[in-house]
DNA sequence: TGCAACCGATTGCAAAATGCAATCGGATCA
DNA sequence: TGATCCGATTGCATTTTGCAATCGGTTGCA
């Protein structure tokens, strides 16, 4: 919260940005999610931020320069948040934390089978990722022609996991 | 500090590893600086922790199995504390935030060079650093016959920049 | 031998951040 | 018209942090 004790060290300055608890959760739901709305990010997100919480994040972020935020045409009430440039470019880090927390961290099955097919497409896919990202929340064109979105592969991933485990400890046997 | 509120996603179990202002500070200190000891992290790191906060963190990576702590044969009080493979291998994510940092963020030009130098390097002189830190920290031969270290490749850039900059502002004009 | 400096912490206390539940005024929907 | 949803905001208890002083012990030096 404080933005003072800086030290001009890009890793000091990053944890400065996102080196609180909830802030990169918040990036997370919205990049890999879809999440645009503050209600969405509310009752969305797996870990329960407070509404108070979110309302200061969402205020820091933008702050900050890694969202903005618009008014939705469908509702007048409601605010449509879009990720900028700054917060795309995060896709990379978020793939390596992704695969250095399934690696050394108790992860759920589920929740990090994402994490392994972001690790596993590399470079090339997040690559993908971040044009679909500056498509839907900066209104570039897509340049490559492209078959299903990443999120919705991820997400197909996930579902199927969640079904398998549904039904029963031995599905296929 | 909760380790409760958990998700079983790999980004949200990072997050609750290093997700506060600190613990990605020592470690960078650990890493880039090669400290090792209490007194060294305490005073030797720019953005200047407490000695309480040091201690809680310091005590926290090692629960997580970050760091081991041994006794320095030289000198009956000093702790030795050294990285595990689970931190070393942080280094990759440490570049690519720098990276961002860099780029996004109004870091200074002597404290952003190792991050520029580490990132075009990339993931070869990763390795080859993290090579390095695993001799150092866990007594692992070192198997490429190497030239100067990474470290001292980095600390020798700053320097140069610091001496640069020391000269006043148009040294070579 | 004496004494200052240094070792890794720990303590007490004030300030700030966080978590939580209730609530706000307005818009939408039935 | 009334229930529901919208993005927040408020008040308050709890937790975390920052800060300075200090602890008991070790070391280096005169």
């Amino acid at each position: 919260m404080s933005l003072d004790r800086r030290s001009g060290c890009p890793i000091n300055l990053s944890l400065e940005v996102f080196g609180d608890r909830w802030s990169l959760i918040i990036l997370r739901d919205m990049i890999f999610g879809g999440r645009r709305h503050f209600r969405e990010l509310l009752n969305g997100s797996i870990e329960g931020i407070a509404s108070n919480i979110l309302a200061d994040r969402l205020k820091r972020l933008m702050e900050l320069g890694m969202l903005t935020k618009a008014d939705d045409p469908s509702h007048k009430q409601k605010a449509i948040y879009s990720l900028t440039e700054m917060a795309i470019t995060l896709v990379p880090i978020l793939a390596h934390l992704g695969a250095w927390g399934r690696v050394w961290l108790p992860t759920s099955e589920e929740l990090s089978i994402r994490a392994e097919l972001l690790e596993k497409g590399g470079p090339p896919l997040w690559e993908k990722f971040m044009d679909e990202l500056r498509h839907e929340h900066l209104g570039m064109p897509l340049d490559t022609a492209s078959g299903p979105s990443v999120r919705a592969t991820l997400q197909a991933a996930y579902q199927a996991v969640v079904a398998r485990k549904a039904l029963g400890a031995s599905p296929a046997a």
